[in-house]
DNA sequence: GCAAGGTC
């Protein structure tokens, strides 16, 4: 009997179901001599600093440097406090009766560095020697799978990809659990002081987008409008230059040649540019891409959207959830024509369905090379009947996508005309020719910006028009808004856009901070820790948040470049390069963070002790 | 009492 062992259940189901293999036992599937497992996720995780001997936390057991790493069941919370959680002891025991048994393990772990790692440990921890291959697929069609049996790796070919999944592991554990104890410690150990290579950067980015908006001096700025008449329709200009003082703006307008000053066709057409603009549609989502949108539409937090997804993918009506990838490849594009008919009599898009299933479908969004671990979220086509209304909203999003997604291109027609009255003006029209993919939501731009004219009239270059209207107008320059969670979950995706070397940029465009399954639990950590805190839709820090950023901000912990850097060394040890040298790098960082915050914590205290009585 | 990573 062979085994095959998957990352989580549904997957194990999917390849049961291509093996034909139908008989349910507990843990497993079982038929045609293969026994489908699977895990939950990781059941297995590096054991706690009590279990090198590390008690209590105190300064003379850091920095806590472990010999050698053990691995531990994972932990639920109870009332007695942290306990093995019973489900994963549980189906640790059936994985290792059938790793017993059988003659070879097939590894169907997800396709990338955590899905290898979800194996190795649970394979080491049980001690097992069995034989492995490696099955390596980033979609489930029937026919992905098939090929993938076919084309089995030797689980050796995966060993550097395992090295790279273990440091990451570890280098998180040395950093944070130490990094942690040590700002507790010296900030009078009242209360847990979490820090890490992702949460840290994280909160660097609110606090650095708090303090910057706190501090910002808005400058005042006029501009001249006017506005002008051809055949009856008005339409509004604006002066191609802002004035700082408000005396200039005054000498300008006065210049202006309208008609209440006695001047008949002041205004002089001096460029008209007429353009035509193709806007593609919007990719599929990825988890980010959804989570924002619900964020931004129902005001969801990231952490609800992350659970409502959960929910619709585990009654079969979306698919896996926590992708990075906004792409299908060519065996799922060849079913969506399929998917679509499922939708047509869908009361919200049932008309755009029917209108995709006539046209030759836009491929934007198909890319087998950009899909990574997981493909775009995806609506299943299984009848959906009826869903609590936040369930109903998200799913709605998914199929609302797909729709836009595979429409065409919406066509725009833009207009500039500059008009000469003492200075330049210029007005912008944008007219939509062509709907396309914007037909399927029909809600208008959120950013459309208010100076456009929705159209204007035909013009012609030399013509002189009547200027009927004319003002100043009176603005200030804003601050970049706070933070809220669909800004920060996309600044937690490319906050290497700003990384000057060329490599780092692209390890960090590759993962940025976080991954798609961890970012919501990192907000929400973040508030636990009562270091931010939600007002209306936006993240603020607390004193408390601030406080800790101000020990840390210049300090390698708190830059998101830290991820960048290790990510491109995480990224040569799969490619070969040696384990040994990336961890004494690690541990010499650890001893050095552990020796700072030592000494730096102590001006938390009185902050702590502030917060205790407010 | 701690990290970040995965998932029910």
């Amino acid at each position: 009997m062979k085994v095959v062992i998957a990352e989580k259940p549904s997957v194990a189901r999917e390849l049961a179901k291509v093996f034909g293999a139908n008989q349910k036992k507990v843990g497993y599937i079982e038929g045609k001599g293969y026994s489908f497992t699977w895990a939950f996720g990781h059941l297995l995780q590096l054991a706690p600093p009590q279990d090198y001997g590390f008690y209590g936390w105190k300064q003379q057991n850091l920095p806590m440097l472990p010999a050698k790493f053990k691995l531990a069941i994972r932990k639920v919370k109870t009332k007695e406090g942290m306990v093995d959680d019973p489900a994963v002891k549980k189906q640790l025991d059936v994985i290792k009766s059938l790793f017993d048994e059988c003659t070879e393990i097939i590894v169907a772990t997800d396709a990338g560095r955590e899905g290898e790692l979800i194996f190795r440990y649970i394979y080491y921890y049980l001690k097992c020697k069995k034989p492995f291959r490696r099955l390596w697929i980033s979609s489930q069609t029937d026919e992905a799978i098939k090929n993938g049996f076919r084309n089995l790796k030797p689980g050796t070919d995966y060993d550097t990809l395992f090295n790279s999944a273990h440091c990451r592991s570890e280098s998180d554990w040395l950093v944070g659990m130490n990094a942690t104890q040590a700002l507790s410690i010296s900030a009078g150990n009242k209360a847990v002081l979490s820090l890490g290579r992702v949460q840290t950067p994280t909160l660097a980015m609110i606090c650095q987008r708090y303090l910057e908006t706190k501090d910002f001096v808005p400058q005042i700025y006029y501009q001249v409008a006017i506005q002008l008449k051809k055949d009856e329709q008005l339409f509004r200009a604006i002066s191609t230059v802002n004035f700082e003082e408000k005396e200039k703006a005054e000498t300008v307008l006065a210049q202006v040649l309208d008609l209440a000053s006695g001047n008949q066709k002041g205004g002089h057409i001096k460029d008209v540019e007429a353009k035509a603009k193709k806007e593609p549609p919007p990719l599929l989502h990825d988890l980010s891409s959804l989570q924002q949108e619900a964020n931004r539409k129902k005001g969801y937090t990231a952490d609800q959207t992350l659970g409502i997804l959960q929910n619709l993918y585990e009654s079969k009506l979306v698919t896996y959830p926590r992708t990075g990838s906004r792409f299908i490849g060519d065996d799922v594009f060849a079913t969506v024509p399929d998917l679509i008919s499922k939708f047509t009599n869908h009361p919200l898009f049932g008309k755009q369905a029917e209108e995709l299933l006539n046209t030759k479908l836009n491929k934007r969004s198909v890319n087998a090379k950009k899909v990574t671990d997981h493909h775009a979220v995806l609506p299943t086509g299984e009848y959906a009947g009826h869903l609590s209304s936040d369930r109903q909203a998200v799913y709605d999003m998914v199929v609302g996508r797909m729709i836009e997604a595979f429409h065409k291109e919406c066509l725009k027609a833009t207009t500039k005309i500059t008009i000469t009255s003492g200075i330049d003006f210029v007005a912008n029209g944008t007219v939509i020719q062509s709907a396309g993919w914007r037909s399927v939501f029909n809600d208008n731009d959120e950013e459309k910006k208010d100076e456009d004219n929705a159209t204007l009239p035909k013009v012609i270059k030399g013509e002189d028009l009547d200027i009927t209207n004319k003002a100043i107008l009176q603005k200030q320059t804003k601050p970049k808004p706070l933070f809220n969670e669909a800004t920060l979950l996309k600044a937690l995706e490319t906050c290497g856009k700003d990384i000057e070397d060329e490599e780092l940029r692209y390890a960090m465009k590759e993962s940025g901070l976080g991954t798609p399954a961890t970012r919501a639990s990192i907000i929400e950590t973040l508030i636990k820790r009562e270091y931010i805190f939600r007002e209306k839709k936006n993240l603020v820090p607390s004193n408390k948040g601030l406080g800790v950023y101000e020990v840390v901000k210049d300090k390698k912990i708190a830059q998101a470049e830290l991820t960048g850097q290790w990510e491109k060394r995480l990224e040569e040890i799969r490619t070969g390069a040696s384990v040994k040298e990336f961890k004494a790098e690690i541990a010499d960082y650890t001893k050095t963070i552990t020796q700072e915050l030592l000494v730096a914590g102590s001006g938390l205290m009185q902050i702590l002790k502030e917060e205790k009585v407010a």
